[in-house]
DNA sequence: GTTTTACACCTTGTATGCAACATTGCTCCT
DNA sequence: AGGAGCAATGTTGCATACAAGGTGTAAAAC
């Protein structure tokens, strides 16, 4: 039997994308998985079309790209691009708490609520909404803070750091991001912006540092290794 | 005649992105502007099909939005998605020169000689050339500094900008913004990345500044503060 | 047995057709 | 004359049809 929910794809054109970014935060999806426009337009109860016109979307976001005639597959980063993609985003989420004037009670509320939700989800094991809150803290805190244009920006960059981890089998543990994002809101609290901004940076270097660059599970990638290594 | 140029737009699936983007860049199309598909479709030698696949992904970066029905228009922001995306762009270039380890010779070299175009573009008198270049230059020190996902970011974000300039009629003097320019890369060179940053952040209120909220030349805003001020 | 080649299948690429709806100008009624 | 309703027109929304090309398989040649 069909999910009869997924045919509200007509009347929420964005709702493809939603659940494809939802997907990849969660770990569902996985990086190099392909994503055939067919296959997606049944599971969505639509044509081709709308399907299509997603999955452009989803290319400018940076989340998917397209090999001609062979399909769209979620993005596998190289090293060289994991980096830049980790770089902007500390450059951009540094910059945000660098330049935030004060955050209010409310604000800090709803933080700690989310890292609450962060902390049920790690002690009840349930992975795919632990990768889901551990990414979406981030936006969570650009859109406390108010901007809903940095939000949007730190969702594709999240989305894309979560592949990024997948792919390098990050080995960055989740009781420590947990603490982090609430050291995070404890600065942030007491007014001390340039701390905060210092942690954040702090916290997404670890995240690059518990990457293993070497694993590299994408095929092609992974391919090249393995005749590289047999050969000499 | 038509510009047979265009008919490569089968060829390159990015050329009317392109177009638009730079078209914006350079002032040549106004926010509230309509882009008629059927219109695109006819200028670009292709179907619907592949100028609406355009127009998708240009509504992801944030340029155009859709009225249904109706239409593709270029983005309007309001008062307050301006600030939004001048704050997002502060934080993000702020962030990117803070996080700078060391400009290289080259680097400084390739950004002088962008500031020298926009020098020759203002004494010229090419306005179009000038509004590019001035917005590009941003564009062009995340390039430089090597991270092409910044760049990218930029690249929406500067454009927007040069809309919400448009809109409200900024009183930025293009001297004035070609100078800080240079003020930043002196910084850069001295190896004193917080200066630059800085500077930037001077820079981005400059340009904030000089805009004038009240001015709004959207058509409904500018009917509205018509009536409301020949009524009274 | 191995290599080459041809072919059938599957996927995206692009165009086109029709439906749904917003706008606008006209007509008819008051 | 003024206003309400209606029809004509134009635009996007969505689906479908067909074209172009990539991939893998199987047959055939060596």
């Amino acid at each position: 039997m069909r999910d009869v929910a997924e045919k509200d794809a007509h009347k929420n054109p964005h709702l493809i994308e939603d659940r494809i970014i939802h997907a990849a935060l969660s770990g569902r999806v996985a990086p190099g998985e392909r994503l055939g426009e067919k296959e997606l337009s049944e599971i969505f109860g639509v044509s081709r079309t709308l399907v299509r016109e997603a999955m452009m979307r989803l290319q400018a976001r940076g989340i998917v790209e397209v090999s001609a005639r062979r399909g769209w597959f979620v993005i596998e980063p190289s090293v060289e691009e994991a980096r830049h993609t980790i770089d902007a985003r500390r450059a951009l989420e540094v910059g945000m708490l660098v330049t935030l004037e004060r955050a209010s009670p409310a604000m800090i509320r709803a933080l700690r609520e989310h890292v609450r939700a962060e902390q049920k989800a790690i002690a009840s094991g349930d992975r795919a909404e632990r990768s889901y809150l551990l990414g979406h803290f981030h936006v969570c805190l650009a859109e406390t803070l108010g901007n809903p244009v940095l939000a949007s920006l730190l969702q594709d960059l999240t989305t894309r750091t979560v592949l990024i981890a997948a792919l390098y089998q990050s080995s960055h543990d989740a009781h420590e991001s947990c603490g982090e994002h609430g050291g995070i809101i404890d600065a942030l609290e007491k007014g001390d912006a340039t701390e905060a901004a210092r942690l954040m940076d702090v916290h997404l270097r670890h995240v690059e540092k518990a990457l293993n660059y070497r694993s590299a599970s994408s095929r092609l990638e992974h391919l090249k290794a393995a005749l590289q290594g047999s050969g000499t």
